[in-house]
RNA sequence: UGUCCGAUGGUGUAAUGGUAGCACAAGGCCCUUUGGAGGCUUUUGUCAUGGUUCGAAUCCAUGUCGGACAGCCA
């Protein structure tokens, strides 16, 4: 799968060059920068910062990642000299792609960070793991193990009962290196054996009680191969990697922090160019939607949505297919801070984030999603005027246009109500509306067809109410769009809106699936939208602000030449919904 | 009746022994040729109980509540 990126600005860079801090977005210190800051008064590192972004490629990257990149970048590109490296943790090919290693790279690129030359993978160290392991063995800290993967859980013991330690714990180290060696050698079925380190099976802390190590999995690898039938385990590949790279704050999320002890152990256990210090915070959680790539990728492969890049996805690919900003997500990273509070986000905070940056660099368009069509029946037929139109009131540098006037036009059907509710005031019969950069018109009469769907809407115009004119500045309540039916350009507009109807759709109840709660309105599809003739030549790099409707960008997939297909990134505040709701 | 971690308005965070502040959300007002944007404004908070201190969100103790951990996943 590829999307097509709307930024320009990759840069490439050669090695040691500092990771790029991400401009726009300067984040407030946290306890993970106070740490680091404290390091380098103290000199604990040398006074290096190295930090790393990790991903396991196994799934597309999600907005919860962007927390972490922008953590590590952020921290590297902060620090005069500071570093932060992109290393794959690809140590379970079983789950492991190179598609996830593409897009993993193509998503921090456009977040806006860069590794420069620091791109490594965890399976680079595969050979250099395996001598250390033979060490430990030496050491007599690792021995191999035949206990069934269901014997191994029996002899755990629980949190709070001890394990019992394994038949197999006092082989010899001789013994234990030759059936290492063997099982590299592919002696062995998948699953027979384990290397495990020497612990303390009554630990009180579970990940200390002789852990395994290495397993046997006679499993293709996506770089190295058929060269292994064994493979390291998290654990133990994810500290050595890091003493490796010469990692300085090895920063993780929560769930790891129970796991601190083993990376410690292993390191001190070892001859080791350094002992990185693992630093944990609390990952994101976002209201109404799910976070965890096990259940993105059920989503993608029960089709629920299109694919990882689905508009409606929390994935770094679906905001951005959606037209979300890299901008607009590191402002959201910076806002909601980093601690060890495991709370929920409201996904309200990523929306004003994506808001508030539109708001300044998108172009102001009119298009009617819903038509309805408009006669003014006492303007000249046949004739056009062009309509200035400002671009971005926000930006006076983004000059403006014209846009064609005509006596057939569509509005919005919610722009009409033939009974207006209380406190309406828009269109209804009897009524004067604004319509912007134009004129203001009154209803007279509403034509329906024999079902009684209102199929047309007479109206006259004030001839002297056209902007810069003589009765232009009459107060009238309501402003609302148009688009000249003559004019218009018909396009497909896709309307998203949030994926789940609870705000926890994971935490949802006893027995119940997330999937019970997808949102069934997370997408309408309009086919006969009626935009304003500039659209015709919109591309996906443009950000477009659909006067009161919301913010829209041509889908990258799926327009053509002259044929846009919009997605609407997000809605515009709307007070007048709140109104009613309410 | 294990280990580790955490708790500040509805939500996310700041205050590092010295005036509990910011943002989002919600409400109100002003402004407006986008019911957008903007401006002004209001409501709401230190988990509990003790202790140390001139002074505690912050330090200590106890309790309560919440989270993580029992893959040959990461």
């Amino acid at each position: 799968m590829t999307t097509t990126s709307t930024t320009t600005s990759t840069t490439t860079s050669t090695s040691d060059t500092p990771a790029a801090a991400a401009p726009g977005a300067a984040a407030a210190s946290d306890f993970i920068r106070d740490i680091v800051a404290a390091d380098n008064q103290s000199g604990k590192h040398g006074g290096k910062v190295v930090t790393r972004f990790p991903p396991e490629p196994n799934g597309y990257l999600h907005i919860g990642h962007a927390k972490s990149i922008c953590l590590n970048f952020g921290i590297a590109g902060e620090n005069p000299g500071g570093v932060c490296h992109l290393r794959f943790d690809d140590t379970n090919p079983a789950r492991e792609d190179v598609e996830y290693v593409d897009s993993i790279q193509e998503d921090v690129r456009w977040l806006g960070f860069d590794w420069g030359a620091n791109k490594f993978y965890a399976s680079d160290y595969f050979e250099r793991l395996y001598q250390y392991a033979e060490e430990l063995i030496k050491l007599g800290k690792a021995f191999v193990c035949d206990l069934t993967a269901e014997e191994m859980i029996s002899f755990r013991g629980s949190p709070t009962v001890p394990g019992r330690e394994s038949p197999y714990r006092e082989r010899t180290v001789e013994e234990n290196l030759n059936l290492f060696a063997a099982m590299r050698a592919g002696d062995f079925a998948d699953g027979a054996k384990t290397l495990r380190a020497k612990i303390d099976m009554a630990s009180p802390n579970i990940h200390m009680r002789d852990p395994a190590i290495y397993r046997i999995r006679k499993v293709d690898h996506h770089r190295t191969g058929d060269a292994w039938g064994i493979y390291p385990m998290y654990d133990y590949a994810h500290c050595l990697s890091d003493s490796i790279e010469g990692i300085t704050h090895s920063i993780c999320t929560l769930e790891f922090e129970v796991h601190r002890p083993l990376y410690d152990w292993i390191l001190d256990a070892l001859k080791t160019p350094c002992h990185p210090q693992q630093i944990e915070f609390a990952r994101l959680n976002l209201s109404y939607t799910v976070m965890s790539k096990r259940k993105l990728l059920q989503l993608v492969q029960e089709e629920l949505v299109e694919d990882w890049d689905d508009p409606r996805m929390p994935t770094i690919a679906g905001l951005r297919r959606r037209g979300v900003t890299p901008e607009a997500i590191r402002h959201f990273c910076a806002r909601i801070g980093v601690t060890k509070y495991n709370g929920l986000t409201d996904i309200a905070l990523l929306e004003f984030s994506i808001r508030e940056d539109l708001n300044r660099r998108a172009l102001r368009v009119m298009a009617v999603l819903r038509p309805i069509k408009v006669v003014l029946t006492n303007y000249p037929e046949g004739q056009t005027e062009e309509m200035p139109a400002v671009n971005n009131p926000e930006d006076p540098a983004a000059g403006s246009r014209t846009v064609p006037f005509s006596r057939v036009l569509y509005i919005e059907r919610d722009d009409f109500m033939e009974v207006p509710a209380k406190k309406f005031f828009r269109l209804f019969p009897g009524n004067e509306v604004r319509l912007r950069y134009a004129y203001i018109i009154k209803c007279n009469t509403v034509i329906k067809d024999d079902a009684g769907n209102i199929t047309e809407l007479q109206c006259t115009v004030d001839p002297d109410s056209k902007s810069g004119g003589a009765t232009a500045g009459r107060k009238i309540k309501g402003t609302i769009h148009w688009v000249s039916a003559a004019h218009a350009l018909t396009a497909e507009v896709r309307l998203y809106d949030r994926l789940f109807t609870v705000p926890e759709p994971d935490n949802a109840g006893e027995g119940r699936d997330f999937k019970e709660f997808l949102n069934p309105h997370s997408l309408e599809t309009l086919t006969d939208c009626k935009l304003e003739p500039s659209l015709a030549t919109a591309v996906p790099e443009t950000r477009y602000q659909f006067e009161r409707l919301g913010y829209f960008r041509a889908d990258p997939k799926d327009s053509a030449a002259g044929k846009p297909v919009f997605n609407r990134t997000i809605g515009l505040r709307d007070s007048w919904a709140k109104e009613q709701a309410g």
